[in-house]
DNA sequence: TCCGGTTATGCTCATTCCTAGTATAAGCGG
DNA sequence: CCGCTTATACTAGGAATGAGCATAACCGGA
């Protein structure tokens, strides 16, 4: 049985996230030699072991780093045909989503800045720099051969908000798959057998992942944001309590925007997701704020509950 | 290699929609032999020839079925251990939605009504009668074996809408699997090895779909009732050129709620999702309608254009 | 003790958006 | 022309939203 022969080999992929000091990280491994592209950890589905996918993605996981995830979801099947082992078998991965409190970290684990590998994601001060030479090769960059190009402008112009909508910070993923698409990041070369140094603009947003790991990272962010909104996902990020400003930065760190702390405030107290615990917090340097959990109650009182994500325009 | 050695069988299941005659519908192979079970249709991964898994699914769809799929995306991977082929080989899905026009219907394959496998899912004319027997299995149904049942109460009344939130459409999968953990759909049986007619409530909901597709479409809903409220999907179901009684009849159809019509209007028009073509459809039964069609711009000038369903609360 | 700096919290106001209607238009068949 | 049907227009009242001002409570240093 040759590899062209063989079903595909089955992987399953963990993007699992926390946020420290107000970054989005996600949990690497690899980088042993200098230059190596770190990875997102993988591990196998035991057909005989595993009676869920998710729980052996749990498993392994707990074996490799000691974590005990808490909040997983599926996120996406990756099966393209230019994934292949080094056999030249083609690998079908089904990636999760995992979330873990901030305590949780294991010290000695690669934790990597989300958005060092998506730099432009992040708006929270201002507008990125990276984000004009990101677009420039997108006008720039060929359409990847064999895809014609119909709408590929518009699909800029929604990806990167330059028409009336403006920003969406939930379009990561369709900025990347662009990007790529464009040959302007780092993964495009190996799909047309260029070596990484002959792109043009080479590695546009920092170190590369392995594989297609970075759209799957996108895909995850992507997800992220866009469940913010209609499910109370952030706190499990956060610990047991928290001030409604930790709630906010966690918030703007995963979204990659500032917003308006009055009505960011007034929409979670009124909407009913957090409940006070009548103690304080007086490590802020101003004046002590109240500490907060979430009120598990809210799922059964409202359908969608989630927090808004609406940049601010102004300063304060 | 035994069964246990081999990694599992990979295939791609579609959940393909239309709409017609108010109705959504499925589309199903199967069912030759009376009292047999239909199922969604599926196919193999091609791992030598097909590029993406969608291109995969297109294409075998097309050769099975005649129908060329225009709307396409990834909807879950189902992976559990129960999931077998006849020779005990353990089954991976990757399962995708797809929806089609109307008018594409192939004429003689098998679309069948998606509220006859789900008849809780329709509240149009109102709260279906089934709901009690369903929700009266659910209490008395034992919590399925090896799984503690310590938060059941709240997931029921979150998935069944018993609390001050409601009923929420977009919860249909949430629904499949309580029900599916009582053992009150017909499913639950082949998982305790029950023959089918030793159930309590045999068959809750009419004919059930082979092996887990009844929770594959329940899966499809959920994703689909989600996805109009923010992205412009329902257009995909329409003719080209449509009423605004069309529009929300289709939107009601898979929302399964009546919506309030002159609100849907205002909501539809002043958001820019259509543009008026100046023509008029005479076939009402009264005043003309104005026919409309899709405005793509739509996708460049708002982040979420989508059709919020908030259901009518009286009559008119 | 008072003062400026910092963060937290409280409140207002104008505007937009929604909900639930009423009212009118324009076909049809008798 | 009437009564029926469906489509479309308009409106009053209320809720939610976006933006900003004002106040409270802590700190450290003058």
């Amino acid at each position: 049985m040759n590899a062209a022969e063989a079903g595909p080999i089955i992987q399953l992929v963990a993007v699992i996230i926390a946020v420290t000091a107000d970054q989005p990280r996600v949990l690497t491994v690899g980088e042993a030699a200098p230059g190596a592209a770190v990875a997102l950890p993988s591990g196998p589905l035991d057909p005989a072991g595993d009676r869920t996918l998710e729980r052996a993605l749990r498993s392994w996981v707990h074996r490799q780093s000691g974590l005990q995830l808490g909040y997983v979801e599926q996120l996406y099947t990756f099966g393209d045909a230019g994934r292949r082992d080094a056999d030249g078998r083609r690998i079908l991965s089904v990636a999760y989503l995992a979330l873990v409190h901030e305590q949780q970290l294991a010290p000695a684990a690669g934790w990597q800045d989300c958005y060092g590998f998506l730099p432009w994601e992040d708006w929270r001060s201002g507008r990125p720099p990276i984000l004009e030479s990101a677009i420039a090769a997108l006008r720039a960059g060929p359409a990847r051969a064999g895809t014609l190009a119909p709408d590929l402008a518009e699909r800029r112009e929604i990806a990167f908000g330059l028409g009336e909508a403006g920003w969406d910070p939930e379009r990561s993923l369709a900025r990347y798959e662009l990007l790529y698409e464009a040959g302007a990041v780092a993964e495009a070369a190996i799909d047309r057998a260029l070596p990484l140094e002959a792109r043009a603009s080479p590695t546009l947003g920092g170190p590369a992942m392995a594989q297609d790991h970075r759209r799957i990272l996108a895909t995850a962010l992507s997800r992220l944001r866009g469940k913010i909104k209609y499910r109370p996902v952030v706190f499990e990020l956060l610990p047991e309590r928290f001030t409604l400003s930790q709630l906010q930065q966690v918030v703007e760190a995963l979204a990659g925007v500032r917003l308006h702390k009055q009505n960011f405030r007034r929409l979670v107290e009124q909407g009913g997701l957090v409940t006070s615990t009548g103690e304080y917090d007086y490590g802020t340097g101003g004046r002590p704020a109240k500490l907060f959990r979430f009120r598990r109650r809210v799922l059964r009182e409202r359908a969608a509950p989630g927090l808004r994500v609406t940049p601010a325009t102004t300063g304060t």
